[in-house]
DNA sequence: CATCACGGTATCCTTTTCGACACTAGGGGC
DNA sequence: GCCCCTAGTGTCGAAAAGGATACCGTGATG
């Protein structure tokens, strides 16, 4: 449902930014991995999917399942099923999902630094 | 023409990694700031437009400019137009596109170790 | 019996993105 | 006069990504 971005992998050393890229794209999974990285003092890490919803707020169940689908099939995360009568789902980070820590905590490094400045005007009291 | 990616930015810290990542997305953003950050050995790593063509030839001039100027909207990208008979414009990055470094170091970092298995298996022989 | 919680799924529709292709400007070369 | 070069721009249309909303099963609770 995603994995649009470029199947020609012709881009020479680049390649390995975009291939990099085409993994955290898709609008909602760098801010899941972040959750499921540095969000959670946790061990592993682990969040079950009513404690992402509730992290994130404004994307429809539709679309985090989504998104974790897809991380899930690229490798990055594990999902668990508990065969609970309410149903328990943790998702967390695999060995390859945590081996980008460095490229999520860059990210996150330069987001802070420059603050988007044009983005959030009516950012700012959010008491995170 | 892009400018998608949660206009709403209510992800608490996340927040952050999603506003440096709406930057570099777009399918080919990431490739042209590595392109102008390490491909090019110059001091200030301008490239002109048909270098940037020959370094990603399967990228439309529509799609290229128009990646270009979004990233020029961003304040990642500096434009100079020469006014000569055969049209010469060079890109090169500003400051601002220049912190974009780490970030972009850490996805290429990534990229190579993980070899994008499913990739390019003719890959192999570079080192950069 | 009706309702809630939990983690999804299915369907539908809109917005965005991307790609193909054609056209422009204007000096130089033939 | 005609074609080439560079760096675009415009238009069209297809496809994908994303969003809204509704429905599913099941055990406990009221």
């Amino acid at each position: 449902m995603a994995r649009t971005r470029h199947r020609s992998l012709d881009c020479s050393p680049g390649c390995a930014v975009e291939a990099t890229l085409q993994l955290i794209d898709g609008k909602w999974k760098g801010v899941i991995l972040y959750h499921l990285l540095d969000e959670v003092p946790e061990p592993e890490g682990a969040l079950r999917f009513s404690a992402l919803r509730r992290r994130m707020p404004n994307v429809t169940q539709r679309m985090l399942t989504n998104q974790l689908r897809e991380l899930e099939a690229d490798g990055l995360v594990h999902r668990t099923v508990y065969a609970e009568v309410p149903p328990r789902v943790e998702y967390r980070l695999t060995a390859r999902g945590r081996s980008l820590a460095p490229v999520i905590r860059a990210l996150k490094a330069w987001g802070d630094a420059h603050a988007t400045p044009e983005a959030s005007p009516e950012a700012g009291s959010r008491a995170a």
